[in-house]
RNA sequence: CGCGGGGUGGAGCAGCCAGGUAGCUCGUCGGGCUCAUAACCCGAAGGUCGUAGGUUCGAAUCCUACCCCCGCAACCA
């Protein structure tokens, strides 16, 4: 029988913003899951959406329409965006699907039957902002841990899992299996962060939350968007059905990639889920690091962020699929995070896929066309051929290795250095000396052999990676489009067989031009690093953003909040300091005012904010500001300052603001104050 | 003493666990070649391996202390 092999990606919660994170995690997916198949075994990949939750209740309300009517159109873009990167899973589960709610509804009776799961009074602290509710423990000095804000004392009737009952079952875990949880420096986290400190019992309900799961024995309650969300690993698989043949077939589970910001929950809750269920445990989690966009890193100072293009549908349109798929697949550093910027993708996609192998395929077939006209006769071979068929040969070995341990890059790496050996025996052959000696014409077959024999080789190899290129070259050289591991061994190309100069596999792209296109798309252009380009005054003040990998939605790590992930709302339409052009009537949308400072103190506990009294006109506001590391309280009094007087209010560490003042962010980040040049009374307009 | 990651030629990184000539990609400069997508091949320059001690015949690697950067916790409206 077949080896089989089954892997996931996390299920994406649908926050309307998919990004070339969401890419990251399921390409890699799928090039695991493309690369097993070539291997013969039998391959389950998993990929999804995680739909229940507050927060998609919200929304929908917000907008006066269901949840699903709110989901839907996301659902379909995600597919689309998958479909764009050619990501091909053998199912797509969305949380509201029949079975999956059947199942989790199984497991929550069969939790509640054994014990593991049982009623009792949450008696917690509400965070009324934060909609959270914490255990006495969990506060931080009778605060809120989440905001710092005060908390009341309420009851609430949930259901809990007996989480603290397996702490020392999944210690073991770690201690017994290396494996288990990868990279080993997510394993210290755990165990320092949580389970050292010991595991408390998991709240599993709400009945504050509508949007989600009913418990099948308890109607008031919700399923905890967490279980909920993990089961769809062997939901998906029919679990706990009449058929559940997939899940016999596939389950344990070979891997789950997942980020790292959503380890916690996989490496703990999900494996004491399977303890409780008596099911077995998946082989491996991996938490993989985060992408991270623009800017060359550096200090605070976000003068350096670049406009980047990162939005995938973009990025695919106009490099293709393969491209996006080669750069998520090979630069970013195995296991860590990694950095994208639009000049990194278009330098690697250049020198790799155009220069080295894009061209190497255009010149040994324009030799083969231009000297035989199909597959020449493969002759003696001398010490240098010997060399390239050993590499060409190794191929395989190497490169099952590198995928064992998940390392993409690495096997790609592996791949380009063949394509470099081969253009480095292009020089040292001389063909095109061998094609001018007629006597030569035996050794010219055999060095064009060689060549695309190494070309054929590498397409193949580069199958689970990209998903265009090599089919054309393999049909250019009239092979199988859809050979598996197998061939990859030297001497598979017949002599005879057709040849096509195919055009440019991968073009170059023009790095200057593009950078400057690019510009253009995505808004602003670039300060450039070194030059006295001063600083922006700015509304913005997010610099290079960040952009969680795949943030599976039930929260951010650490919080007990059914709010869901809002891990990467700093991206909206292309980058933060990215601004595209507006209309008069849209700048007018903001109203400006200016106020004079009555009074102003620090923000308790905090170090960035400032609270300020601002007079405009006769209203008087409360503001709060992220200027402390740079004015002090007593300075602020009696400045006049710019005012955005109708931005929505918000509470800032408890502080209620009303409005925000205006700064210029000096290149080092500094901050300064806009103020108007001449005396104006309180109050008066901005434009 | 909150947790974690990191500091290696101009840029991005590997090497560290198991100490033994500091390596890769890109960039720069020089050369070669003309089959090829101004691509390819060769060579060179460029490094106090964050700092200071220690262990050792020998330290980027092991130990100690310290400095700096980033992320999270927990705040830039």
């Amino acid at each position: 029988m077949a080896k089989r092999y089954y892997i996931t990606t996390p299920i994406y919660y649908p926050s309307g913003n998919w990004h070339i994170g969401h890419c990251y995690t399921t390409v890699i997916c799928d090039a695991l899951a493309r690369f097993h198949k070539m291997k013969g075994e039998e391959v389950f990949f998993l990929t999804g959406t995680d739909e229940h939750g507050q927060k998609v209740e919200k929304e929908a309300l917000k907008r006066g329409i269901t949840p699903l009517a709110f989901i839907d159109p996301l659902v379909s873009e995600l597919k689309d965006m998958w479909r764009l990167l050619d990501v091909r899973y053998d199912r797509f589960l969305r949380t509201t699907d029949e079975d999956h709610v059947k199942c989790v509804q199984g497991i929550y009776q069969k939790l509640y039957e054994s014990g593991d799961i049982y009623k009792a009074e949450y008696e917690g602290y509400y965070c009324t902002p934060c909609e959270a509710f914490w255990t006495e423990s969990q506060l931080k000095e009778g605060k809120c841990p989440d905001c710092g804000r005060e908390v009341t004392k309420q009851r609430e009737e949930s259901y809990f899992f007996r989480l603290s009952k397996y702490a020392p079952r999944i210690l073991k875990l770690y201690e017994d299996n290396p494996q288990f949880l990868q990279p080993t420096s997510r394993v210290n986290e755990m165990v320092n962060n949580f389970l050292k400190a010991g595991l408390q019992d998991l709240s599993v309900s709400r009945t504050t939350v509508k949007w989600g799961i009913p418990l099948p024995f308890d109607e008031k309650h919700t399923a905890y968007v967490w279980i909920d969300a993990l089961s769809n690993y062997i939901s998906a698989l029919g679990y706990g059905t009449e058929k559940d043949g997939l899940y016999r077939k596939f389950w344990p589970a070979q891997l789950h990639l997942v980020g790292k910001e959503i380890v916690r929950f996989h490496a703990i809750i999900w494996p004491a889920i399977l303890m409780a269920l008596g099911e077995p445990l998946p082989e491996q989690i991996y938490g993989h690091g985060w992408l991270l966009i623009g800017g060359e890193k550096l200090s605070k100072s976000k003068e350096n962020a670049r406009p980047e293009l990162t939005d995938p549908y973009e990025l695919v349109k106009r490099y293709g699929a393969d491209a996006v798929r080669y750069y998520l697949l090979r630069e970013i550093p195995f296991g860590s995070d990694g950095e994208y910027t639009t000049e990194r993708f278009l330098l690697r996609i250049n020198a790799d896929l155009s220069n080295d192998l894009g061209n190497l395929v255009s010149r040994t077939q324009a030799m083969i066309v231009q000297n035989f006209g199909a597959v020449p006769p493969r002759g003696e071979a001398e010490e240098v051929d010997r060399e390239l068929i050993a590499m060409c040969e190794g191929l395989f070995g190497r490169i099952d290795a590198d995928m064992g341990a998940l390392n993409a890059p690495e096997a790609l790496a592996e791949i380009f250095a063949l394509v470099g050996r081969a253009n480095k025996y292009i020089d040292e052959t001389t063909p095109w000396l061998l094609a001018k000696d007629p006597t030569k014409r035996a050794r010219l077959g055999t060095v064009l052999y060689n060549l695309a024999e190494t070309c054929r080789i590498c397409a193949v190899a580069l199958k689970p990676f990209l998903t265009v290129a090599p089919a054309k070259i393999l049909r250019s050289f009239s092979c199988d489009e859809n050979a598996g591991f197998d061939t990859l061994k030297f001497g598979v190309l017949k002599e005879g067989m057709a040849v096509e100069k195919l055009p440019p596999v991968f073009p170059r792209f023009d790095v200057k031009r593009e950078l400057a296109e690019v510009e253009k798309l995505v808004g602003t252009p670039t300060p450039l690093p070194p030059s006295a380009g001063g600083g922006k005054a700015g509304l913005s003040s997010a610099g290079g953003g960040k952009v969680g990998m795949s943030s599976n939605g039930g929260g951010k790590a650490g919080s007990e909040r059914s709010e869901g992930g809002s891990a990467h709302p700093e991206r909206s339409e292309g980058s933060p300091q990215t601004k595209s052009e507006i209309s008069i009537d849209d700048f007018a949308k903001v109203e400006l005012k200016i106020g004079e400072v009555i009074a102003c103190e620090r923000v308790a506990k905090s170090d960035k904010l400032l609270h300020e009294t601002v007079k405009i006109g006769d209203e008087v506001r409360s503001v709060v500001s992220g200027i402390a590391k740079f004015y002090t309280p007593e300075e602020m009094v009696g400045k006049k300052v710019v005012v955005v007087t109708n931005l929505k209010p918000v509470k800032l560490r408890g502080v209620l603001s009303e409005g925000m003042i205006l700064c210029a962010e000096g290149e080092d980040g500094t901050l300064s104050l806009v103020s108007p040049e001449k005396l104006v009374a309180s109050g008066a307009t901005v434009k």
